[in-house]
DNA sequence: CTACTAATGAGAACGGATCGCAAAAAGGAG
DNA sequence: CTCCTTTTTGCGATCCGTTCTCATTAGTAG
């Protein structure tokens, strides 16, 4: 399903997706909820949920599946990765490719059709060093 | 803290770890506990958690956290990584390395101080992928 | 316009994980 | 062994992210 077969395009619909797009943070679904509210101050939580998981199943949006104990949303669906900070949770991209990762050598091993692999780095982000620094 | 020096050595802690050790499905909390409550009949889920979440402070379990929507237990802590089944959410290892990365660039691009990375598969299990040929 | 269907808002419900607390167990000292 | 201290357990309550229900509203085709 692509932007154009979705069946209604509605402006709660319209406006979660420029905000996940305008934001560099990959947002979990309550602060996403939080910042669509500025716009449109009686929108719904589950709304919110619901419209993540739509454009999600279109392919217009990842879910960063349990980055930490809640999901977290990328509007950005080019191939890329991410690190995460293990102290303060926060989420930073990876676009230069940094690995080498050879699926075919995977199917031998396992028996599994291949469809994708995910790589996440881990760590402790800019601003947590600088505060245990000090 | 290793294993020598954990202040208690409980039998529901030694059922815990020995049965983790020896089982291959990396099992979520609750299906670990319907292992070892025939062992141990009057244990409950939350010493089950419990004890899970002190045997991975300790280094001697692994909680894989991005494994779909539970999280689920490795006893196995020498370095491997999983594939996971999209369809079924079963997880099997995955020992041979099929990907070189470069954690020294990571660095480099994010500011982060990288502590590690986790490389996960993703796909359709023999079993899944037999029955949806048939 | 009308008719039909999908989407929304609000709140209830679900489920995995955690917490609080009294009772039990583990371990040390004597 | 007993006594004492500290950790752990079992049980139930609670938390909180997410999903569901359902009446109402909005989008779209004709």
């Amino acid at each position: 399903m692509t932007e154009a077969s979705m069946q209604r395009i509605t402006r709660q619909r319209q406006v979660i997706l420029e905000t996940l797009r305008n934001v560099r943070t990959h947002p979990t679904a309550d602060e996403l909820y939080e910042i669509v509210r500025k716009k449109l101050p009686h929108i719904s939580l589950g709304t919110v949920y619901r419209n993540l998981d739509t454009l999600e199943r279109c392919g217009m949006a990842l879910r960063l599946d349990r980055v930490g104990n809640q999901a977290r949303f990328d509007g950005d669906t080019s191939q890329h990765c991410h690190i995460r900070c293990k102290q303060c949770g926060r989420v930073d991209d990876i676009f230069e490719t940094h690995a080498e990762v050879h699926a075919d050598a995977v199917v031998r091993e396992t028996g599994y059709q291949v469809t994708g692999f995910s790589l996440e780095f881990e760590g402790k982000c800019p601003t947590c060093k600088e505060i245990q620094d000090n």
